[in-house]
Parts: C-alpha cells; sequence; structure tokens
DNA sequence: TGTTGCACTTGCATTTTGCAAGTAGTTAAA
DNA sequence: TTTAACTACTTGCAAAATGCAAGTGCAACA
C-alpha cells in the first residue's frame, strides 16, 4: 500500500508548476491537514484525526509521512511530554499560505453555504497582502 | 464506475471553504485540464488528450462532465464543424486565475526543476496584480 | 505491574484509476 | 453513394488507492 512518496526519485509526470503542486498536495486530503495545522492550531496526530471531514487514521499516516518528505511538514518532539509528537509546517509549507489564501475566497465566492466568515472574505478581498503579513507575523511571534 | 459528479445533492464532507475547492478540483488530474484551457490555448477534446502528462480518455470524460456541472468548463458547438466540441473555461472557471498563479509561484520557488519560465516568476513576484490584469484583458478581447 | 493515552499498522472490502480497445455520429474523398 | 477518416466519447478489466475497524507498541502514570 502506497507505495510511492514524492521524492527525487519518483517518476514525475511533467515539471510543469501546476503538476508539481498537485504531485505535491492535489489530493482529497492532503490540503485539510495542512489548513488544520496553519488555521486550526492542531499539533498533534490525535488533533488531526478529529477534522470534520474525519479523515482515516492511515490515510493522515501516510499523508504526513509524505509531507514530512516533501519537507512541507516537520515531525519534532514535545518539550514537555516524551511520547507526544508536535507537527508543524515548514518554511516551505508556510509559503502555502497565499494558495490557501486563494483557495478561501474562490470557495467563499461562490459556495452559497461556505462556513467562511463574511469579515473574513472581506478582509481577503479589500487587503489580502496585509492579511498575509498579520498572519506571518503571528508566526514569527511564536 | 464514477458514481458521483459534485453537486447540490451529493453528500459534502463540510462547507469549509478549503474543502469546498477541494471536492471541486481536488485530485491529480482536474487542474491540469483547467491550465490547458486557461493558458495552453486548447479547446477541444483531442488537444486535452494530448498534454505531457498523459491524461485517460475515460479520465477526461468523466472530468469534463463534472467540471460542467460544477459550472466551471463550459461545453459548447464549433461553428464550422458540428461535429467539434469545444470546451471553454466560464467565469467561475476564470476566477480560479489567481489560484493557478499562486501554485505557479510556490512550484517556481521550490522546484528546482521548474519548467516555469523566469520572466514569467519574476513577473508574478513583482506585479501579480498586473498580471492577472493583463490575463484578463486578453480573455475580455476574444 | 497494570492500565491509560498516544501514535501509528494491519487486513480487507469497496472505489477509483490506468490502459487498451471499441462504438457512434458526422464530414470528406472516391 | 459508398467508404474511409475524424472527433468524441464508452466499455471492460486489472491494478492501485481508499475507508473502515481492529490491533500493536511504547512511554508514563497510578
Amino acid at each position: 500500500m502506497f507505495e510511492y512518496v514524492m521524492t527525487e526519485k519518483m517518476p514525475s509526470r511533467s515539471h510543469c508548476p501546476i503538476n508539481y503542486a498537485l504531485e505535491s498536495f492535489g489530493d482529497k486530503w492532503t490540503l485539510l491537514i495542512i489548513r488544520d495545522l496553519m488555521f486550526n492550531g492542531k499539533q498533534s496526530y490525535g488533533e488531526l484525526l478529529t477534522s470534520d471531514e474525519k479523515i482515516s487514521t492511515n490515510i493522515l499516516a501516510d499523508r504526513l509521512k509524505r509531507l514530512e518528505d516533501l519537507d512541507i511538514v516537520a515531525k519534532g518532539a514535545d518539550a514537555s511530554n516524551r511520547t507526544k509528537v508536535i507537527y508543524s509546517l515548514t518554511p516551505k509549507g508556510r509559503d502555502l499560505l497565499p494558495i490557501m489564501l486563494e483557495l478561501t475566497e474562490w470557495s467563499g465566492k461562490y459556495d452559497a453555504q461556505t462556513e467562511a466568515p463574511k469579515s473574513f472574505l472581506k478582509h481577503l478581498e479589500n487587503d489580502k497582502q496585509r492579511l498575509i503579513e498579520i498572519i506571518r507575523s503571528g508566526w514569527d511571534a511564536s
């Protein structure tokens, strides 16, 4: 099962940039994990398992491994509890922020039932760059 | 095969905007079709079959149907040839442009072997908004 | 020393994909 | 008027990925 993770050795279909992105996170689950790490304060395997979309545990394990190999997510130890594993976004992972915001804006526009808060969507439309900087400065602080 | 296309009736995992985007085009092929329609001047089924990534014909048919149902792609008849079908992006599809550009920028930054032209990436970094307007004005012209 | 919590693995049925081949409705040439 | 060619698909089947439920391993705590 899951023969491949994407590495330099994995046969890639092309080096088109859209295709590179798809081969990195173009499936139904990976961006949800990134979302939870980026926006929802989740850090542990157990927390990542509890999203609304109910990812199954084997898929989560596979995707985390893949994201680690791609240097999008880093796996670390919790300082206070040796048995606990902490997942976080690397700089490469954090650089997905503008993509995440564009996805949010598009869905906010076209999904009549979107959960995205109106105020957030307004902020996105009005001053995306500033929103990006605000979120990034929150990361730098911690 | 292919039981679902996403419609109002399809059970959706959540109305998180990231999830909405994933359920619209979160697979390994859909964005490649959109790329070819958006940037590579492709219009027909046959042309869409010839990409570097070699999409197979049943998957292409399925994804086009899906994209039509989602109102991202429109299917039209060629004026001069009744047997020929013309696919094009709807306004909802064209609104994916900023997402496509962000994906390109990210991949351009992290894929050492990216095919994205250096000059295009420069333009993206320096004045993304202007690039978007230039591309959009090209669409309005036709 | 045994129980609990956390991070995964494993097995297996179901679904989706990839590949090759086939069909159907024009249009164009003989 | 028949026939070949072109375009847009559809079909069948093997292989791979997914979803679900249950199990394992290891450290900490009681």
